[in-house]
DNA sequence: CAGGATCCAATACGATACTG
DNA sequence: CAGTATCGTATTGGATCCTG
């Protein structure tokens, strides 16, 4: 991938965490995946990304255990991408990311596409930072602890 | 920055934010202004970044309105760089990378630092997605509706 | 269609030197 | 210390061609 300095032995889960999917494109395919993409050609086709970089990233996110390959659901000869659990676990990171960018990266009035409950059609809650005891913590009240 | 293909427009909403602070650095600025750190040196002592991308990258984040400028709190000829409102609203994205490097990118028992409630020293709570009547919801029952 | 191989332009990034 | 300027290298990422 990248490795402009190494940050896999950081110990700091934020770094880790981006040394693995904090490139350009491993996000947007995770949220592709999420949105029922699952093979070469339709992660292609939403992104309009390169075949070169779709199938290096791709086998990072396999190598990462993000996404395993399974055979066709189609029944076709080729591989079907779909999310671990540890892909699934992405889901905060990819809500947060879009929550954030409906509120500050739109102008007022601009159309963005919604992520909403299946059942009723509406959008979730607020994403909230909450301290052991259940009550919501602002990013002052908190402190990193080294190691 | 970058500009690989044009998300700066794009409909969805993660797209739009990688797009702002989805590169390398921008994020682990972020987070290191979020511990605190407001001068040019110190994100660079932890960031270990070389200086010329950590200039683009700040007057990067100051012109998307993540950070700002403001004259230095110890007096000196230089300027601190302090989060913004929209900056302060990143906190849940860094807390959602962070709890998943801990959960996902450490071998067992392996060290990493920790965010912790100031007042209490405790481990934050899992961040949890809701909908919009605060019920835990899962990945496969919400759906993106196009604009 | 799913990939891999190759070529090429753009740039991200580090290292260093320079300035106030 | 806080940047800016320059340079060299590695890598990105698109386009094209090729294969089963």
């Amino acid at each position: 991938m990248v490795k402009r300095v190494s940050l896999s032995d950081a110990e700091c889960p934020v770094a880790r965490s981006l040394d693995g999917i904090g490139d350009w494109w491993s996000l947007l395919i995770v949220r592709d995946a999420f949105d029922g993409a699952r093979r070469f050609g339709e992660f292609q086709k939403s992104l309009r990304i390169s075949k070169g970089i779709l199938a290096s990233r791709l086998q990072g996110l396999v190598a990462l255990g993000v996404l395993a390959v399974t055979s066709a659901s189609d029944g076709s000869a080729w591989q079907d991408y779909v999310l671990t659990p540890k892909g699934e676990a992405l889901f905060p990171v990819i809500v947060a990311l879009r929550q954030w960018g409906e509120a500050f990266c739109y102008r007022p009035g601009e159309p963005h596409s919604e992520l909403v409950d299946r059942k009723d059609g509406k959008t979730l809650a607020p994403l909230i930072v909450r301290n052991a005891d259940g009550e919501i913590i602002r990013a002052r009240d908190t402190i990193v602890m080294k190691i």
